[in-house]
DNA sequence: ACCTGTCAAGTCTGG
DNA sequence: CCAGACTTGACAGGT
């Protein structure tokens, strides 16, 4: 089984390389010149994507070829304070310039929209919401020029007191969503509502990848159903998108708070698992979600 | 240089 | 019905 490992975002070796500058909208607000104000988000965004090539160029050096990108390249993108604004066309050489990179150095990459994108929610303004940065999530990558194996992440959401009716809604709003959304679309098991399980049946039904979190699975169980018996079928759900499964670890920051992440990550129950389902995997990568320098998995 | 409170956004729990 | 927890990097204002 071939490995690959990769980090999210930002690089504790690399100083002052933030992918994720940013305005705060009161900030914003607090500019009298709306247009010299604009042009200083789309300065920050190019700071943002100045910095993505310093990583990416940092991560090639390394032999990283997983790399997941900050969802906040452009400051306030999707915020009702900018409507009207589009940077995109001011940008495009320099979403060239990091899809370029990416392509030439056979790169995996991908995005995550964080919680705010909620596609079970009943309140249509978050379903809106969501949708909008569903759409800019996605455009960022198409950009970039990178095809649909550059996927968007999501979790399904919240249940609101009746889980099937909320993943009734989901794959409803799934079916709806833009094909060029859906192409990219993958689901993740969250750390308290949606399990490997639910989540692995949802991915089956709506027809995207899913990416399963080793640490949320150990957090929200579901029945007690394990990783190997699943496998299989999380496995399937990725035969249609050209690239290999993913996997994300990391690792409980102590007994009595579990769900927070460690500074660093515990290679022994990974390496369990990759045991395990190596025989059937011709080739996995895996996400690492940890903040230390000093991570460092060494193993055959 | 360092510290602390604040920040666009959602959901869930418990009072 | 409302406050607080969850989680989180960066900013902004203070020393």
């Amino acid at each position: 089984m071939i490995v690959r490992f990769g980090y999210v975002a930002m690089s504790a070796l690399l100083p002052n390389a933030s992918p994720s500058k940013t305005m705060t909208a009161t900030r914003f607000s607090q500019l009298a010149d709306r247009e010299a104000a604009l042009r200083r988000l789309e300065r920050l965004a190019e700071e943002n994507l100045h910095n993505c090539m310093r990583l990416l160029r940092h991560n090639s050096a390394h032999d990283i070829q997983v790399f997941r990108f900050s969802s906040r390249l452009i400051p306030l993108a999707t915020h009702e304070i900018t409507a009207g604004w589009n940077p995109m066309a001011v940008l495009a050489p320099a979403f060239a310039e990091v899809g370029d990179y990416v392509q030439q150095h056979g790169m995996r990459t991908s995005l995550h929209p964080d919680h705010f994108t909620v596609l079970t929610s009943p309140r249509d303004e978050v379903y809106q919401y969501s949708l909008r940065d569903l759409r800019h999530q996605s455009g960022m990558l198409a950009a970039m020029g990178l095809d649909e194996r550059a996927k968007c992440n999501i979790h399904i959401g919240g249940t609101y007191g009746d889980k099937m009716t909320a993943l009734h809604r989901f794959c409803e709003r799934c079916g709806k969503l833009d094909p060029a959304i859906l192409s990219r679309l993958t689901l993740e098991n969250d750390d308290k509502t949606y399990t490997a399980l639910e989540t692995l049946e949802t991915c089956e039904k709506v027809g995207v990848p899913m990416v399963l979190d080793i640490h949320h699975h150990q957090v929200n169980p579901g029945n007690g159903e394990q990783i190997p018996e699943l496998w299989l079928r999380i496995r399937e759900t990725w035969d249609a998108a050209g690239i290999p499964p993913k996997i994300h670890a990391s690792s409980p920051k102590s007994a009595s708070m579990p769900k927070a992440h460690a500074d660093y990550v515990d290679p022994e129950p990974l390496l369990t698992i990759l045991k395990i389902i190596a025989p059937e995997t011709p080739a996995l990568d895996v996400m690492i979600e940890a903040k230390s320098e000093r991570t460092k998995l060494c193993f055959n």
